[in-house]
RNA sequence: GGGCGAUUAGCUCAGGGGUAGAGCGCCACGUUGACAUCGUGGAGGUCGGUGGUUCGAAACCACCAUCGCCCACCA
């Protein structure tokens, strides 16, 4: 073995090994356990929030498989509509020609060659992530079977009447030119005017005067509102207004709607450009004028002046012309809540189109229920609470999307628009009996991409075949995800899954936070902090990390900035840390939190814990070569870390079992490195190295050594599966093990019925005497291998025996010279102190200490003791303390107490022998 | 406006009604035959604030402050 660890020279030959022996696909007849991989974009790459996630199933998943079940992750991409369209017509642009240059069918094609070609990358990265997914299995949401699924589901529903073409208002995205759902637009605050507008009262009396932010509307008023309650216009309710420059008749209506502390409690209704107003029109039967074009230009329902102008060039005219007409009041700063196209920033129109929408409450109502009577947790738990909340106010999902890259709707038209849907236009001519001469033309628009991702836990495997594997694993176990998607994807899964298959789609949705920058910053191509996992694990040069940040951005003008920060935060670049010590990372950061800071600082840390584990293992290697038949004689030592292994394996299996993969990160981090290594390879070398030692002792320890770290390679397999299959390849077959890979070998259980006898308390023991004696020696700065004559005073007849059985570990360990027993009251030599119990460990002080420094410490320790004496006094001195509290926890107290006393009597006994040197 | 979350050591974070923890960083000593990507020892916190419940609160409850997120139709 190397002298260090080296991943690079391991991990991608391990893999390509796992994956050729197909050891990654289902196997055996243990319980079925599925997980689904929330598939990626399959134009992307995947970033540190993806690694993430794929880190967490990786390892339930190999956790799951060693534990006997019958494994799926199924793997997958996802066609991403918008965003893979958005970036072909981006390369487009770069070509100088254009999707409509195109066509549709070339476009389409143009999108394929572009997946065809980028696909890969996806599939690399998951294997460099050692992630173990049944390649065998992988999906493409638009692959034959997908896009058939997703034609049953729409005709199904459409056939139940879930499915409905109508004509509404839609959040319009005039760049893209395609309709969004709700959850697609965002809205933040921006700084914006309120304008004050004056119409004048069609009686010629007077004017009203009505605020907007979005003066161009104006032209496709139809009404002015007040409140039903509002006296100031009770009698102006009826009449007319003449809307200027327009010089329609518009009445005044009464709605409860109008809020009449706000502005001057008279609102302008623009039933076609506003939803609130939309529904107040179809309350008082407004007509509803529609004044924008596609590009949200105006036009033709407006004045001549106005037709052809963009919206906001329109708002200037508008605003100037109210002004020329003495009709604008006044303008106001005001912050609004902009809407705007998550995928394009554009702001967003409400637009009145004829969309396709899911009729979602009939959905929604048994999915609520599979969540309120348990059939499906969610952890943590108060994610449930937004999932309600979203739920129980959902509306209709428009699932039409002007563009061309995505499942075409299954609906022809004929001549007469008349609409009919069906798998395909031979179905739909057949069901209805149409001849040749009746033509059909498609449904120019495709699917929402969340409608075919809403069918990925049962289309991945089939559906609407009844496959094998179809009744094998589905319902998954569980699904991973970010909280961002619950809306999108995790509540739709649902819905489609009790709808279609009639049972949950999985049992638990773990949620885990978002992976942000060391600053809480979400990483973002523009703010120039991303990472890419890769880079993280095969390490990258300052020039290749600039180069990565600052190409492709979408303002240029952020470059200075990004690379002034990435040069100050990475002077030397970033380091190769290996596949194993980012998922260790991943693990240990998975806690239950919202967020989670990418800390450098603590990948470097896991990577000197593969070292140590790889370091642990030449170690034991190195002593495990001539290692006979037969399991020896254990010493105390042996069985002290078997007993602390299984209490290891018994809060792994526990923790994993909760998704606190941060808890059995660090149960795994402390047994390897504080207990394995500190503590029981140092014990071991005693025996190892003594000559004095049996043949039978040593094979105790040799065996114990190369079986505990058999079993300790397996528990951290899910976890760091490289390394440990590395190690586990040469530790085996000491160990007697037989196997091809150790990710098919059982997960570690308790030892059943153990019996350790006292060799816990002996080792704890042992380890109280050498941390004494090396608190003496650490603190009185005495060079670590200077060996130490100690005497013992007080010591009891188990001390004594104790002393004598583990003389060798406390020599050598503990570099302690001699060991000497000094009766009670006999007056011992100026020494170093330190108290175990009764005992009393002396290390005279001869040419070695320091009376000064020794004072201090002792007094520093005093202290502390006589600090923690008063505070159990004043409790045991508290009479409701005693009465009330548990007579264990009472009990506890007053032995605490008499330790105290003991100690601060031991301390201030030497401290009194101190001054007597002076 | 509604909802959720966070606040613990210099930093990143666990924990949890009775003794305050880890990693990194820091200080000191040290290359002993697994490992300097290391070993040993040490320093460092009145657990955001105020009140309440309790024999006992950092933990439970209420309110407050600060920060963050999600949802929502005051133009």
């Amino acid at each position: 073995m190397e002298k260090s660890y080296q991943p690079e020279q391991i991990e991608q030959r391990l893999y390509a090994w796992w994956e050729e022996n197909g050891w990654f696909a289902p196997r055996g007849d243990g319980d079925p356990y599925c997980i689904v991989i929330p598939p990626p974009n399959v134009t992307g790459v995947l970033h540190m929030g993806h690694a993430f996630q794929d880190t967490i199933m990786d390892a339930l998943t190999r956790y799951q498989r060693m534990q006997g079940s019958r494994t799926l992750w199924q793997p997958g991409t996802d066609h991403a509509g918008i965003a893979t369209q958005m970036v072909v017509e981006r390369l487009l642009g770069a070509e100088g020609t254009s999707r409509r240059e195109l066509g549709r069918e070339a476009f389409v094609e143009r999108v394929w060659q572009w997946k065809e070609a980028s696909g890969g990358r996806i599939g690399e990265q998951l294997r460099r992530l050692g992630a173990s997914v049944d390649w065998s299995r992988d999906r493409f949401t638009m692959d034959k079977g997908l896009s058939d699924a997703v034609k049953e589901v729409f005709v199904r529903l459409y056939d139940e009447g879930l499915i409905y073409r109508g004509k509404r208002l839609v959040n319009w995205d005039p760049v893209l030119h395609t309709a969004l759902s709700d959850l697609e637009v965002l809205s933040a605050d921006e700084d914006a005017h309120l304008w004050h507008f004056r119409y004048p009262l069609a009686s010629g009396d007077g004017h009203v005067t009505v605020a907007t932010t979005r003066p161009e509307t104006m032209l496709g008023d139809t009404a002015v509102a007040v409140h039903p309650d509002d006296e100031r216009y009770a009698d102006l309710v009826g009449q007319d207004v003449v809307l200027p420059i327009v010089g329609r008749r518009i009445p005044i209506i009464a709605d409860d709607y109008v809020e009449s502390e706000f502005g001057s409690g008279c609102v302008k209704i623009t039933p076609g450009h506003d939803f609130n107003d939309y529904e107040i029109g179809e309350r008082h039967g407004l007509p509803v004028i529609n004044i924008l074009t596609d590009d949200a230009a105006l036009n033709d329902e407006v004045p001549e002046a106005y037709r052809g102008l963009d919206r906001f060039d329109a708002r200037e005219k508008i605003i100037a012309e109210f002004d020329s007409l003495g009709l604008l009041e006044k303008t106001e700063p005001y912050v609004r809540k902009t809407p705007r196209s998550d995928r394009s920033g554009a702001i967003v129109e409400p637009y009145l189109t004829d969309q396709w929408y899911v009729r979602i409450e009939p959905l929604a109502k048994p999915a609520i229920e599979a969540v309120e009577d348990g059939r499906i947790r969610f952890v943590p738990e108060n994610w449930s609470k937004t999932y309600f909340e979203w739920m129980y106010n959902i509306q209709d999902w428009c699932i039409s999307r002007q563009l061309w890259w995505g499942h075409r709707i299954p609906a022809w038209y004929d001549a007469d628009g008349k609409v009919y849907v069906g798998r395909s236009e031979a179905e739909v001519r057949e069901r209805h009996a149409f001849g040749d001469a009746v033509e059909l033309r498609q449904d120019e628009d495709v699917l929402d991409t969340w409608f075919s991702s809403a069918l990925w836990p049962f289309s991945t495997l089939g559906w609407p075949d009844r496959t094998r594997s179809l009744r094998e694993f589905y319902p998954g176990a569980v699904l991973v995800t970010g909280f961002d998607i619950i809306f999108f994807w995790v509540a739709r899964m649902i819905m489609m899954g009790l709808k279609f298959m009639g049972d949950v789609p999985f049992r638990e949705v773990y949620i885990h936070g978002l992976i942000r920058d060391q600053d809480g910053q979400k990483m973002s191509k523009s703010k120039g902090n991303v990472l890419d996992p890769l880079d993280l694990i095969d390490g990258v040069n300052l020039d290749t990390l600039l180069e990565k940040r600052t190409t492709g951005l979408m303002q240029d003008h952020l470059k200075p900035a990004i690379e002034k920060a990435t040069r100050a935060q990475f002077p030397d670049g970033i380091q190769a840390y290996g596949c194993d010590a980012l998922r260790f990372t991943f693990a240990a950061l998975a806690t239950t939190g919202r967020d989670i800071r990418f800390d450098l600082g603590r990948i470097e840390g896991y990577r000197n814990f593969c070292n140590k584990l790889w370091n642990a293992a030449r170690y034991v290697l190195m002593n495990t070569e001539s290692i006979g038949e037969g399991t020896g004689e254990p010493s105390a030592a042996d069985l002290w870390i078997r007993a602390r292994l299984d209490l290891t394996i018994e809060a792994v299996h526990r923790h994993i079992g909760q998704y606190r993969l941060d808890l059995a990160a660090q149960a795994l981090y402390e047994f390897t490195w504080h207990e394995f290594c500190d503590w029981y390879l140092e014990l071991s070398k005693p025996v190892l190295r003594d000559d004095a030692a049996t043949a039978a002792e040593q094979l105790g320890t040799r065996r114990t050594l190369v079986e505990v770290l058999e079993s300790l390679l397996r528990l951290l397999h899910p976890l760091m599966p490289f390394i440990t299959e590395e190690i586990w390849q040469q530790v085996a077959p000491r160990a007697g093990v037989e196997g091809e890979t150790i990710m098919l070998q059982p997960f570690p259980q308790v030892a059943a019925g153990a019996d350790y006898g006292t060799a816990e308390a002996d080792i704890e023991w042992v380890k109280a005497f050498i941390l004494g004696v090396r608190q003496i020696r650490g603190e009185m700065d005495i060079p670590p291998g200077k060996a130490l004559p100690v005497i013992m005073q007080h010591a009891t007849d188990a001390d004594e025996d104790r002393a004598a059985r583990f003389a060798m570990l406390l020599e050598q360990v503990g570099r302690v010279a001699s060991i000497a027993t000094l009766e009670a009251d006999a007056e011992p030599p100026a020494s170093a102190t330190a108290l175990m119990g009764e005992l009393r460990l002396l290390v005279p002080m001869a040419g070695l200490i320091d009376v000064a420094a020794e004072r201090v410490r002792l007094g520093k320790q005093r202290d502390k003791v006589a600090a923690d004496l008063a505070k159990a006094d004043a409790k045991l001195g508290n009479e409701k303390f005693v009465n009330n509290a548990p007579p264990e926890v009472v009990t506890q107290e007053r032995a605490r107490k008499a330790e105290f006393e003991r100690n601060l009597a031991q301390l201030d006994e030497q401290l009194a022998k101190l001054a007597e040197l002076d």
